[in-house]
DNA sequence: CATTTGATATGATCTTGATCATATGTTGCC
DNA sequence: GGCAACATATGATCAAGATCATATCAAATG
């Protein structure tokens, strides 16, 4: 099944695509099809500069869509390289442009889209937090650490060691509590 | 003007709120009356952390929106306050929900999204690079200096001093020219 | 025109987090 | 049980960028 808002949209909008390693799902200046969503795999978007170096510009994991804007756009603006190969599925600009006719979809859209660019705008501001400690507070505050400590390191952009660190720091402080290894949470006392 | 997509809507669901320094638009918990469009001024978001710390989780600038996604929430969840008096907005969300009815309203709300989701995400990826000259690169080929060299490098969360000594570095290296005092871009041979 | 403000630019120093290394704990698997 | 893979955890070292300092240039202001 798909995420939130494309499950709306009917199948005859839906191409399923072979996503095999490696594989170039769509390049810089091609003409639009429609978005994509990952439903397993991981694909990356990478933009190419000048002199051929690429940058990847969003890296899109399961149960995430990408080149939503391609919907409005002639032309994709970057590469999509399957990184790890699964299931992605495209859909159809047409039938999503047409989708936003119907209201239901249209605010369906409406709140993924925006709960989407609140989340990305907190961690931007996050990420710009020069302390490990501070930036590790802000994270744990804003409860982006939910799966393992490895991951939240990633989130934050700070290597896991500076992020146990930090947290150990933040625990001799008083402002985490580490109930078990592994385990942290913002104490509520104090 | 409002920006797209908010021009869009009638008169009635707009209103002026008068935003002097240090005043708080809204608090974390209280009932969503809508969104705000800053015309003028700056607004941070800020999320308070159970020991009363604060955290910006977002600086609204003018020509900016913020706090979309309250359209499709109970509560507001941080608090809104003025950093730069100005002029600011307030749209009702009864006003966008019923707007999402309107397939013009809806598609110009899903392309200004999907738009900044997609900028947001390169951002994203482009502060993550640890290398300054790497990142001042890729800042470069994602188009990101047009307005100063200190905002640029705001933008890549990167001191201006090692923004500069990037630029300089990456001009000798061949990968970027500077015409004039102030002025880079990128190279286009080799 | 003199002054102020902010951007550009670069040098010197120092702090901090990246990196490398190592060890233990936990989980799943054959 | 033994092994592999990975998360947790912490120590040591080092490089890179932050910070502080200083100078020049341009534009705006009175």
């Amino acid at each position: 099944m798909l995420p939130e808002p494309f499950n709306h949209l009917p199948d005859i909008a839906l191409h399923r695509v072979s996503a095999e390693l490696r594989r170039t799902l769509f390049r810089q200046g091609e003409v639009t099809k429609g978005l994509y969503v990952v439903l397993s795999g991981r694909v990356h978007l990478e933009r190419v500069g000048p002199n051929g170096e690429r940058f990847v510009i969003h890296r899109a994991m399961a149960g995430s869509s990408f080149a939503e804007a391609s919907v409005f756009s002639e032309r994709y603006h970057c590469d999509a390289v399957v990184m790890e190969a699964g299931e992605v599925v495209r859909i159809d600009k047409a039938a999503v442009l047409a989708a936003f006719a119907n209201a239901g979809f249209a605010r369906a859209y409406g709140r993924q889209a925006s709960r989407q660019i609140q989340a990305q705008r907190q961690l931007l501001e996050i990420v710009g937090i020069r302390s490990a400690e501070d930036r590790v507070l802000a994270g744990l505050v804003a409860g982006l650490l939910d799966g393992t400590v490895v991951e939240f390191a990633a989130l934050l952009h700070l290597s896991h060691e500076a992020t146990y660190r930090a947290l150990r720091a933040l625990v001799e402080a008083g402002h985490v509590v580490n109930p078990s290894r592994g385990d942290y949470r913002l104490s509520t006392a104090t």
